[in-house]
DNA sequence: TTGCATGCAAACATTTTGCAAGTAG
DNA sequence: CTACTTGCAAAATGTTTGCATGCAA
């Protein structure tokens, strides 16, 4: 048994959920296993050119879409731009983005979670998927 | 002193920071007061219209963005949909999204509010604006 | 070999904008 | 009067899709 890479791991996934992987996905899954940033479509892509990987823009779309509904990556809508993505570590978490830089941030709260549910269910529903996005300014 | 209309309120706001109130504009304002729902701006276009007001829907998306510079509206944006708007109606709060339904419920939780404020001071910054959704489905 | 995946360009949905004509103050 | 608004149509943006061709399994 083997060290394997995170680019690896979304192969394998894909494969048992009878997924091909062609080039391109392989070229995909190997930039979005690096990021450590949150990029958008257009920056997945050129980053894939970059790496001398033929793809076309729509196939990233695609394979995006792809790999969200297999819960492998989660796509996030922050206010005003396109939607960036990250790979899903399969804990959850939200966002928390500063205003002035543009840089996202990810924080975990267990008594936010809590209280979520609580609110839901107070009013007689169960929470299905929630967002929760600060938009913040560092303090002085 | 008489009794004010919420539309006259948002009219005499409006005069007060020398936006110029045009036929269209009053009718949106009209419109927007009377909204109970959380519509987008084809659908506020459609009732200006079907309130007799000739409005264009570019004016339409001119007038919501002055209007949320001014802070009388606020624009929601839900995932998936065009942008809603609601009349700010001068308290905070947040959503949650009946994901069967469509409906959209408000409320408020001053416990979540002040855990967020906590997040961001630990991390070394201070709240511009947040957003929460909670996209839920009723508890058989 | 065969059906899923790709590239391209066109379509899409929403929102924004340039410009000439209209109008509130 | 005159600067701010409007309507229109065109553009911009981000994303999706139809279709002929390509390729993974």
């Amino acid at each position: 048994m083997e060290i394997e890479t995170r680019a690896e791991a979304f192969e394998a996934a894909l494969r048992r959920a009878g997924v091909r992987i062609t080039r391109q996905r392989a070229a995909l899954l190997r930039v979005l296993a690096a990021a450590e940033d949150h990029p958008d479509a257009t920056q997945l892509h050129q980053r894939a050119m970059a790496a001398g990987a033929g793809v076309s823009l729509a196939t990233v779309y695609r394979t995006l879409s792809a790999l969200e509904a297999q819960g492998m990556i989660q796509k996030l809508e922050f206010e005003g731009e396109p939607a960036r993505f990250e790979p899903a570590d399969g804990h959850h978490h939200d966002h928390m983005i500063d205003v002035e830089t543009g840089e996202v941030m990810e924080f975990v709260n267990e008594r936010i979670e809590r209280l979520q549910a609580e609110i839901a269910a107070e009013m007689g529903y169960e929470i299905v998927r929630h967002r929760l996005e600060l938009y913040v300014r560092r303090r002085r």
